[in-house]
DNA sequence: GACAAGTTAAATGTACACAACATATCGAAA
DNA sequence: TTTCGATATGTTGTGTACATTTAACTTGTC
């Protein structure tokens, strides 16, 4: 019950589940930093000790250091010699390239391949919705940033096409955390109220048939968030050369 | 000269070149093993010994670990705790997958992003251009291998868009081993004729400046290379099960 | 007071010995 | 002859001590 693990997910990160112990472990771990990452327990720029991590998960150096190899090659890190392990920012212009890539990939996500959805995905999804209706309440940005992490996942597992899920996985993981960083200073109420009729419209569209239409709702949904991050960029930006009270 | 290690590329796996010696050696170390088992140098099923690794490149095992760890999330190779390391293969179904997603990435190159190439560039794609001539009177499989990596290489670091440079060559890596296995069973002069014609579409498209043909035009390639593959691969199971002729 | 060289501390990278694991081999009993 | 099992062997995973590198601190001099 603490850590779900899903295992109901056959192929989470690249292929077959966890067989022996030692690869359970490392997916484990895995999951668990990258989570703390995106979900900005580690904030950009944050220092991962691996001697540390080591002995909170009561391990030697060496398995520490395979899951940080495999969250370095995701990008979700950087390694320097004789300085340490930091969690990697995106710049503007890294994040925009990301954007409009992620947009054209939302398109393909029901047209390339039908999306793999039981009964089972559906009742998921409708959980979904259910925590996003009591957030409205709520308004907790974590709980909204678990929410969406939970969500996305959950949808992205359905994508048929095998290499085109990896990849879109992939994109979300290394760019949620950007956004996230803004979510503060959003207004919180209409972001969720954005992200609820994404989830009712998602599940509306899966529950027709219409996998093409479900690509094409998460690409309108990313397009506009993606907008309102931005415009709100060059608010700050634009206030804070007026009144210079940014904290640069 | 021995070993070019291309330095003129200031992004071929992640981010900024090597800046340590031990990244230098990383970054050597895998593009030899990666391009070992892209050209079939090791085949699909060959397996990497760690210890033999360690013993031919004068480390330890720790910074061969490292690489195959990077080789394993990129999807070339496999470990198994106490079995070993092998060169992963691709069935049928996914690799019609990801060339369907490889068709949709190639029509993007062009048009997120305009295509980065410099004079270099161009005349770096015309010594390939070359090389095809010359390869129609060798007929080398293992040269024609090479060259189709070389030019791929080159012209995919000419995307603009990072992450789906990125992307592009990733999904390259993992499947043109597999295409190129069937390249010895086809017509070699056919299939260098239709590169030579490739490469020449995509200087003249560059050189007029039209970014989303030179898509349109890999696209087209990628499309019909993968039809002739498939082609083959029926017509040789269809004359397997009706003479028994073949290996299984 | 400012600057520069040496020193110290802390982090990742490396090497090696050992443990855990899977498979092949050999042999004895039914 | 067949089958089951113990054993031998080879492989990757782990733990630990040490080397290498970087940045910050200290200290001495101009």
């Amino acid at each position: 019950m603490k850590t779900p693990t899903t295992d109901r997910d056959p192929s989470p990160l690249s292929e077959a589940g966890a067989s022996t112990a030692a690869q359970a472990r490392f997916q484990r771990l895995h999951k668990i930093l990258r989570d703390r990452i995106c979900l900005l327990d580690y904030a950009p720029g944050h220092h991962l000790g691996e001697e540390d991590l080591a002995q909170e998960f009561g391990t030697s150096r060496t398995p520490i250091r395979r899951v940080l190899g495999w969250l370095e090659s995701e990008g979700l890190i950087e390694r320097r010699h004789g300085v340490g392990t930091i969690v990697t920012d995106v710049d503007l212009r890294s994040l925009d390239q990301v954007y409009r890539l992620r947009l054209e990939l939302a398109s393909l996500m029901g047209r390339l391949a039908p999306m793999r959805c039981s009964d089972a995905d559906l009742a998921l999804l409708q959980t979904h919705l259910t925590r996003c209706s009591k957030l409205r309440q709520q308004r907790e940005p974590t709980e909204f940033a678990r929410l969406n992490m939970d969500f996305c996942v959950a949808l992205f597992s359905m994508i048929g096409n095998a290499p085109l899920r990896e990849i879109t996985e992939r994109l979300y993981f290394q760019t949620s955390r950007i956004w996230l960083k803004s979510v503060p200073a959003m207004d919180l109420e209409e972001e969720i109220s954005h992200f609820e009729r994404q989830i009712f419209d998602v599940i509306e569209a899966l529950r027709v048939g219409d996998h093409g239409a479900v690509g094409d709702i998460c690409r309108a949904h990313i397009s506009m968030s993606f907008n309102r991050m931005t415009l709100l960029r060059h608010a700050q930006a634009g206030g804070a050369s007026l009144g210079a009270t940014a904290t640069a």
